[in-house]
DNA sequence: CTTGGCTGGTTGTCAGACAACCCGATAATA
DNA sequence: TATTATCGGGTTGTCTGACAACCAGCCAAG
């Protein structure tokens, strides 16, 4: 058999928004008393949750009710297998899900542990959706800005010697780096991370975050020309110094004018390399 | 072999953020030269990959890059697995983990395949991440407020006659329906999604609607007392009238106030039943 | 105190089997 | 002709058994 494309077939692309069709076992439309579009209650396909699917649930609900906390070692899928009453391989499949949700960690040869939930899940989980969704940068920006000014403003108020002195070092860090484009990138990343959680809110840090990420990702790191190297080191000053004083304001202003400026500055970089698209 | 409370151990509670700690074969310390906390670069355990979780970074790229659309059928787990040169176990693990983030959906004895992004996705990951970690409600307050509010402000100004005729059917609908409680709180929902529709920027849409489904998931639904129904119906009132009347400010300011009053009320329900905590 | 090997247990991966199910086509029926 | 029953091929769901890779803990040798 020679080789075929990876893909069978395509059905049609315009679909009801959110809904797969069904293949349409019923050829005519029946489109007698269609329900309204918005109704609350029509009658909508009936599915069975499949035994993995409720493992997974199960496992959730465990960890939601705080059965197995962060750090546990919960127990072998052989005893899983044996207590839920199914074979491993639906264990292995539910584990497996979770493990890439960001929820487990399974080791080889030591078992499964219930992950931190410091917030990198939520980030992980978002990213994944973000990661599948359309590539809108600039609906990733307007979020990001939001987000980030808020932090911003909160992080000046909420400010500390302690958090003070590390974005300070992150700063200098960032100034003695720059001949090391991964290091670089790695500090201007840490920057805005450590403002979001001087901001105190963990969610803020986590969508804060994981923006960076996917911005960093879908648009690789020919980013950093030494030019633009200089000007986020002043602008990550500017803020570094309101957030500093306290001053609220100034630091949204500041941090604002990053952020926009930033996109600019990336749009730009990417519309130069526009012929190489893909 | 008696019942054993599905938990095998539990080490120790108190890890550095983050970081599930390799179980410590070294007994000592040994911390002569210990890394900076904060230090860009340092050993970091090593981690190979399982092929699992590289046919699912594989499958994302496939979806990403646009081979493989959305409502695709992609082939059949036998194929994949020759296709992969893995077993069938393998793919199925991958395609599984697949489907809880919501990516693809398979269904029995028609294949599998890759499900409409449209935002659902996001929002289905953000869900999960949201729900298995700490529960905060004032973080989670705080990010609603911010993103609804902007909504609110970006409806104003963007809104046209079709999306505010819809919204004012939905208010309508609000109204009508008082004594169906399901009823009355999916409108509440419609409500507020709709208006991050009219935003025009989709993740908001998705973190808007999922906090409100946590917040709802967290705190059942005794909420709606009769005289809280009134309540919001008229909050909601004035927010459409100032989104209607393309008054961003107001709209703002209207958004800002419903949304604390709400989580003030729902605080004040949730202390009033306060012994049954659990 | 370190090193090395052994052992029991755990996850990773595979292959094969069968059940449940869907779809399309064909045959039987009214 | 139009509707219904039945069948066959293909697909996912689930189980079982097996083996490899690996790890923590223990114990003895150095």
């Amino acid at each position: 058999m020679p080789d075929m494309p990876l893909q069978r077939k395509s059905r049609e692309a315009a679909h009801l928004p959110g809904q797969t069709p069904r293949p349409a076992a019923a050829k005519r439309a029946r489109d007698q008393h269609a329900p309204q579009d918005d109704g609350a209650d029509y009658i909508r396909p009936v599915s069975r949750a499949t035994l993995a699917q409720e493992i997974v649930d199960a496992i959730a609900e465990l960890i939601m009710s705080g059965i197995w906390k962060p750090g546990d070692l919960i127990p072998s899928e052989k005893e899983l297998a044996a207590r839920f009453q199914v074979g491993r391989s639906t264990i292995r499949e539910a584990v497996k899900s979770l493990a890439v949700l960001g929820v487990l960690e399974a080791r080889v040869g030591e078992g499964s542990y219930v992950r931190e939930t410091n917030s990198e899940l939520l980030s992980g989980a978002f990213k994944w959706g973000l990661l599948l969704s359309e590539r809108n940068l600039g609906d990733l920006v307007d979020v990001r800005v939001l987000v980030e000014v808020e932090c911003a403003r909160r992080a000046a108020a909420a400010r500390t010697d302690q958090s003070m002195a590390r974005l300070l070092r992150t700063l200098q860090e960032m100034r003695d780096g720059q001949d090391n484009q991964r290091r670089f990138m790695a500090c201007d990343n840490a920057f805005h991370t450590q403002i979001a959680e001087m901001a105190g809110n963990r969610i803020f840090a986590s969508i804060g975050s994981t923006i960076q990420v996917i911005v960093r990702l879908w648009y690789p790191a020919t980013y950093y020309v030494p030019k633009i190297k200089g000007t986020t080191i002043a602008e990550h000053t500017v803020i570094a110094e309101a957030i500093g004083a306290g001053d609220a304001e100034a630091a949204r202003a500041a941090m604002r004018c990053h952020l926009l400026k930033a996109a600019d500055r990336l749009e730009r970089v990417m519309a130069g390399r526009r012929p190489a698209a893909g």
